[in-house]
DNA sequence: TATTGTTATACTCTATAACTATA
DNA sequence: TATAGTTATAGAGTATAACAATA
């Protein structure tokens, strides 16, 4: 055999394989090459992944005040008075005081914001069909499906 | 079928499919779970996951200064200062001047720094397989493979 | 009294710039 | 001059506390 260090030097860029295969660094970095590529394609859209969860939300279904969609989001509200002032600053969506409980803030997402959040969506597809390129469709769906039932347990 | 608006209120807690089923959504998710996991496991030992992995980086080939480590974990050297002072005052690893450098730190791993690097390996190997539990262990291997190919494209 | 939205504040993580000692 | 380590500083992102309006 031969003598001297043994560098296989694969593409993990060096860092032992040890290190490399742990699920948490994998995770971690899958999920950060995502984000990466999300903000990119989203640019031209003029907004985050984030605020694109926001429209996403707001045009999912009822009516939401900051606070629901702060809490479906695992968003702090304090945090969300922010993204929200972002989101009317660009006038994608407008503030509207609930006449029910003037205490609340009924967030609707404006015809710009409906544009933007299909532009968007457009966008965030492609991001997700080419990161998952180098699997076939079936190992695409599988990754989708396991991580859900990690996450969600069903 | 029944009239009224229809909720199916799964496991999402709430949250649109369209938004809990993005790729982004189901990594960003899983790996916060395996992280708050693991850092919940190594409160005994001591140490956090970002320490582990540079005990592991440490003591898996050559000696390496803090810059060398550093790199490899994409970690910024002025971060890396903050963390060999923090594992030195726990006493798990030494800074020793490179006899042959003296601007470079070379950074040992210690008796005690290589106990916990065991003790908090096994940890960490009992969260991996928690989480992973619900899949069966072809699966498990599947999906870190799947990973592994999507973060370093082999 | 409790809650929504808000503001101010603090705390963590990370990035940048500048200093020192060595080369 | 260039580099390793260090320090100080500033910038995101997020969490906590307190306040005003409303219930």
């Amino acid at each position: 055999m031969p003598s001297g260090t043994e560098e296989p030097e694969q593409s993990t860029g060096g860092l032992p394989t040890e290190l490399a295969y742990r699920l948490g660094y994998l995770l971690k970095h899958a999920q950060q090459l995502v984000h990466e590529r999300t903000a990119r394609a989203l640019e031209p859209v003029g907004i985050s992944g984030r605020e694109l969860a926001v429209l996403t939300l707001l045009t999912a279904g009822t009516p939401l005040s900051q606070q629901e969609a702060a809490r479906l989001l695992s968003i702090d509200r304090t945090t969300m008075v922010a993204m929200v002032d972002e989101l009317e600053g660009k006038e994608l969506v407008a503030r509207h005081p609930d006449p029910i409980d003037r205490r609340r803030n009924i967030v609707a997402v404006t015809d710009a914001g409906q544009a933007a959040l299909r532009d968007a969506t457009e966008r965030l597809d492609k991001v997700e069909r080419d990161f998952l390129a180098r699997l076939d469709e079936r190992d695409g769906h599988r990754l989708r499906k396991m991580l859900s039932l990690l996450v969600f347990g069903d």
